[in-house]
DNA sequence: TGACCAATTTGGCCAGACCAAATTTGAGGA
DNA sequence: TCCTCAAATTTGGTCTGGCCAAATTGGTCA
């Protein structure tokens, strides 16, 4: 499917974060992996070349240096998230704070810097949850659309910046767990109301506090989904709906 | 200096923040570039490759084309600060805001999660501020040394990777309006005092309210630094403890 | 006018080669 | 025996030239 050179740094990106390679340790040549890959030494390189800039790997002349992996770029995370089954636990829960402080303070920056109608359109964003009956999809849409709103009434450059990031390497690894989440509508609905209401009236403290809602709401979904998943057959996941088949 | 996959990507990395090419528009096809900037293809298709991970382009067979700015990956912002004398002023301070917002949320988080040992490694780096009289270099050392301490001490990955990546971007761009920032040492030592107890106390809301604080002294001592950037000859700004040159 | 097909352009990849810097190695001296 | 320093090797950076498949483009035909 994807280019040669995607294939060959996916390949090195998991051997690195399965601690194939110790941190400092040298990667082998790039005349060597092209050997090893059955591809050009070109191709090798831009695989190389993804590996420097995700942070995974410090590339000099004299050899490739394993980098450790705080010390990589927010890029990685997608990668991290994307071994194993389920994306890790942990990882996730992380993620999750931040990106439900980055919503707060998109938020509270669009409070400050922007005008009446620029803040209707999140309180627009925020009524699909409680004036409409939405599906698994349409509510995951509607969240993505209530997150993007904010930052883009923010007009924080940086702040959009890392969101987007963060967002669109989170998101797609949350696919194995979708069918687990259970959601309650009649919480968010409220929720949604309450926050509507707390930008209308430009109450910070009130916004805050609603969000931090929100964040507890989706990380107990998030916890029972967890559960859920790992207490299913692993051929399951693709289907939940159907019986636990034979393996 | 630089590798030329290096010097090639930023000229057209600044052709594109310039606004040369528009937004969804082609760039020139990499054998054209090559042969403009006199380079070999596999050096063009190096830098392409740059500016793809940055964001700025989509590159696909039958071309490559630009992205909106705010779709770019976070490390455009050193390319963005880097334009110009001095680093956009509403950039940095957007900036400025997110650093302080996740610096509170890894304080936070360390409260939370980090026992009284990993707690101390922040306090002990709050200490430098008002046990000891620093110079300009030595302040700004301690300043980066609290918020890795705290990011540390966070356990957070993401929020660790984020705080890096665009801290990396804003300090060496900051550079040229070092030399005109004035610290208020004597406020600046009263706040890490009281970050210092807020810590040990696992007062969340005390801590809060002094990295605002500190926060509010950042941005007033930034704003001075850029009136007297620019209120200086731009050929001063290298010699800034000499008399006014000519132009 | 609009749909369809061929020619061209473009990115992806490959082969083999040269250079400069870094690493490794080995010989010589203390 | 151990250290030092220079030679040999390895490695990344670049180049030339070429082929393929997908995308774009332009012209043709209905």
């Amino acid at each position: 499917m994807s280019a040669k050179h995607n294939q060959i740094a996916n390949h090195l990106i998991t051997d690195i974060l399965d601690g194939n390679y110790r941190v400092g340790e040298r990667l082998p040549s790039e005349r060597d992996l092209a050997s090893r890959f059955q591809a050009n030494r070109g191709a090798v390189r831009e695989a190389m070349k993804t590996l420097q800039q995700i942070g995974l790997a410090d590339i000099q002349p004299g050899g490739a240096r394993v980098k450790q992996r705080n010390q990589a770029s927010l890029d990685v995370i997608g990668h991290i998230l994307n071994r194993g089954e389920l994306p890790d636990r942990e990882v996730v829960d992380q993620i999750l704070v931040v990106i439900n402080n980055l919503l707060t303070l998109a938020v509270e920056q669009a409070i400050q810097v922007a005008n009446n109608d620029e803040l209707e359109t999140i309180c627009a964003a925020t009524r699909p949850f409680y004036q409409q009956q939405l599906g698994h999809v349409e509510h995951s849409l509607a969240r993505i659309n209530l997150l993007q709103t904010a930052m883009q009434a923010s007009k924080n450059l940086p702040l959009q910046l890392i969101a987007r990031s963060l967002f669109e390497q989170f998101a797609p690894n949350m696919e194995p767990l979708a069918a687990f989440v259970q959601i309650d509508h009649t919480t968010y609905a409220s929720y949604a109301k309450r926050l509507d209401y707390a930008l209308q009236t430009r109450d910070v403290a009130a916004v805050r506090e609603t969000i931090r809602a929100f964040a507890t709401l989706n990380r107990e979904s998030l916890i029972k989904a967890y559960s859920a998943a790992q207490s299913a057959p692993a051929n399951s996941i693709v289907l939940p709906l159907q019986e636990t088949a034979s393996s």
